[in-house]
RNA sequence: GCGCCCGUAGCUCAGUUGGAUAGAGCGCCGGGCUUCGAACCCGUAGGUCGCAGGUUCAAUUCCUGCCGGGCGCACCA
């Protein structure tokens, strides 16, 4: 709908111009709102006023010379005003907006989706937590967004795959290892100290129990240090295995899990330094060596190998974002926690230094969440391993709540996430108000089938009845999905459409209260002519065309969310 | 000290490339189920959009400087 207004206005713009009546060489971009209040139209421009500096004129005059050419004026429009500085106030007709619920149930599942991705590779690489112990709330919101940006993506027409990047090399392993190890040997009857800045965590002990069941009778023919080795990696085993069930319980599935350790057996890392001494980005000093990073407006150089001879955890990531590159994606996309965001820099160093601008590489920050039980916050720790995993949220308050809670704010702000709030009052949570709005209409259906409703279809049903204004919000409302979800997508803000969905949600609880859709079931008695509006088979045909496409564009939105659209609550 | 993010109703937060009288949820108060699902709806109250300048016909939105909060500034990951 906004499509074809803007397309009216701007034949109108370049008809004034031939006629010499407007003279901008470039016209500026149609913004075409839904305005704030109703007698404004359905939908205002402001165009004729920022015409006013190139064509110097007054906005009044310019927006009039405007709907002096609007040449299908008629077929368009039912009221076309011109108000106060130079607002341009379309008022659509009805029919147009009734076509609208045509257009959504012929389309189904894909109305709302759009092709202006045209095809482009992108790879949306999030969570990748290190497999040193169970996923965290703040893995749980990077998970939700990561997932809500790839099927953004997928929807505005890009061709997105996700990724897990395992941190399964370096210090990190090792103090694993060595944490298990201890409690391997505690559990054996030698207490051992854990190492310092070790892992503390209950899930430790468990791991070292699991993995002392396991060595079971081949315990003794080992040594220390192949008992530590064996620890580390059943410990890696066992916990990335615990961080794919637990993702896979929240409902995500990567399309691929790239290990950093097989980075480093395939000399990626050297591969990939090669391309960038040939280009003289990298030097030594000190005994150590560096990457040029500052060339690319990185505040200094960085070190990629230690004097000891080492590679820096940034090592492997050029070197992971260089085969990322080289597998060809159009647009490289990561999601990471917001305290990390000073990394970006150079990050983005890297991939200029590959040959490709900054923009290819693009970090989406999570804040982090602040959990809360009872308005009182959960302090957490990873250090003394006190802290709520992803999975005891899941079980607490459900997997598609804790998504939507995830991806009602700005991922870049924190959030405030209330444990017995969603758990306890689980009615009043947000989630539900939209999936019960999905709940309700298909209710419809089965109560409509009971009584011997058929359901009709949209292309055999006249749709003109609709022009109560709460039926015609309704319609204006469905009709704004597809800007939403293009704008969601292209700002890598899945918050957008959540909020989207309440607003909708709300005008079909609205409706419903206010509106009847079915004819009562009894006998039609004296009842009839207490209600206010009259219920005719073609206003309940009507009707139930309308809610099966509120149905359908709530379904849209939870979906590509990653959130279930039950039909019974 | 430098850099990034945030500051909007009592609380948690939206506010779409600058637009008209700034919105929602929760909470408070008061209403609404014999009829398609009350996990819902309707109404009242609640604001110096952190502060001060600047750009503009128009600033919550853009720019500058302050104030307040968070996070970064490793040969850690």
């Amino acid at each position: 709908m906004q499509a074809k207004v803007a397309t009216a206005l701007l034949t109108a713009l370049n008809g004034a111009k031939q006629k010499g009546q407007l003279k901008t060489p470039v016209w500026p971009t149609l913004s075409l709102d839904a305005p704030k209040r109703p007698e404004w139209g359905d939908l205002a421009s402001t165009v004729a006023m920022s015409l006013a500096a190139s064509e110097q004129k007054a906005p009044h005059d310019i927006a009039q010379i405007i709907v002096d050419n609007l040449s299908e004026r008629e077929q368009l429009f039912d009221r076309v005003e011109i108000v106060r500085p130079g607002f341009l106030n379309l008022t659509v007709k009805p029919a147009l907006w009734q076509e609208v619920i045509r257009e959504i149930l012929a389309q189904g599942r894909s109305y709302g989706r759009t092709d202006i991705g045209h095809g482009r590779r992108v790879l949306v690489e999030y969570v990748s937590a290190n497999p040193t112990g169970p996923l965290h709330v703040g893995h749980g919101r990077g998970a939700a967004v990561g997932q809500a940006v790839g099927r953004l993506l997928q929807a505005i027409g890009y061709d997105a795959v996700s990724e897990y990047y395992i941190n399964d090399a370096g210090r990190q392993m090792k103090l694993l290892g060595a944490s298990v190890y201890a409690r391997y040997l505690e559990l054996s009857g030698q207490p051992t100290a854990l190492p310092e800045d070790g892992y503390h965590g209950a899930y430790v002990t468990a791991v070292a129990q699991k993995i002392k069941e396991q060595l079971d009778g081949v315990a003794g023919k080992l040594s220390s240090e192949e008992l530590e080795a064996r620890c580390r990696t059943l410990a890696y085993q066992e916990l990335l295995g615990h961080i794919r069930s637990d993702l896979k319980t929240f409902g995500i599935e990567f399309h691929s899990w790239f290990s950093e350790a097989s980075l480093l057996e395939s000399q990626a890392v050297e591969r990939a330094f090669d391309e960038l001494t040939t280009k003289d980005l990298l030097f030594q000093q000190e005994g150590a060596w560096w990457f040029r990073s500052s060339v690319y407006g990185d505040e200094k150089d960085r070190v990629v190998k230690k004097q000891d001879g080492e590679y820096t955890y940034l090592a492997s990531d050029i070197a992971y974002h260089h085969d990322k590159l080289r597998r060809g994606y159009d647009l490289l996309i990561d999601v990471w926690g917001a305290d990390h965001h000073g990394y970006i820099p150079r990050l983005q160093a890297a991939v200029q230094a590959y040959g490709h601008p900054k923009e290819r590489l693009h970090v989406v920050l999570v804040q982090l969440v602040k959990l809360l039980r009872d308005g009182v916050e959960v302090k957490m720790s990873k250090r003394t391993g006190d802290f709520i995993t992803m999975r005891e949220v899941i079980d607490e308050v459900g997997a598609d709540a804790a998504k939507f809670y995830f991806l009602m704010r700005d991922s870049k702000t924190h959030l405030e996430f209330d444990l017995e709030l969603a758990k306890q009052r689980s009615s009043d949570n947000p989630v539900y108000y939209v999936q019960y709005a999905h709940a309700r209409i298909c209710s419809l259906w089965r109560v409509a089938s009971e009584r011997g409703i058929a359901r009709p279809t949209a292309s055999e049903t006249d749709l003109t009845v609709l022009t109560d204004p709460d039926e015609l919000g309704l319609i204006k409302k469905l009709a704004a999905y597809p800007e939403v979800l293009q704008a969601s997508a292209l700002a890598f803000e899945p918050h957008r459409v959540t909020y989207y969905l309440q607003q909708l949600a709300a005008l079909l609880h609205t409706f419903y209260n206010k509106h009847r859709i079915l004819p009562p079931a009894g006998e039609p008695g004296v009842d009839e002519l207490e209600v206010a509006e009259v219920l005719t088979p073609s206003r309940t045909a009507a009707r139930l065309v309308l809610m099966g496409a509120v149905q359908q564009v709530i379904q849209n939105g939870l979906e590509v969310l990653g959130l279930s659209a039950p039909e019974q609550m």
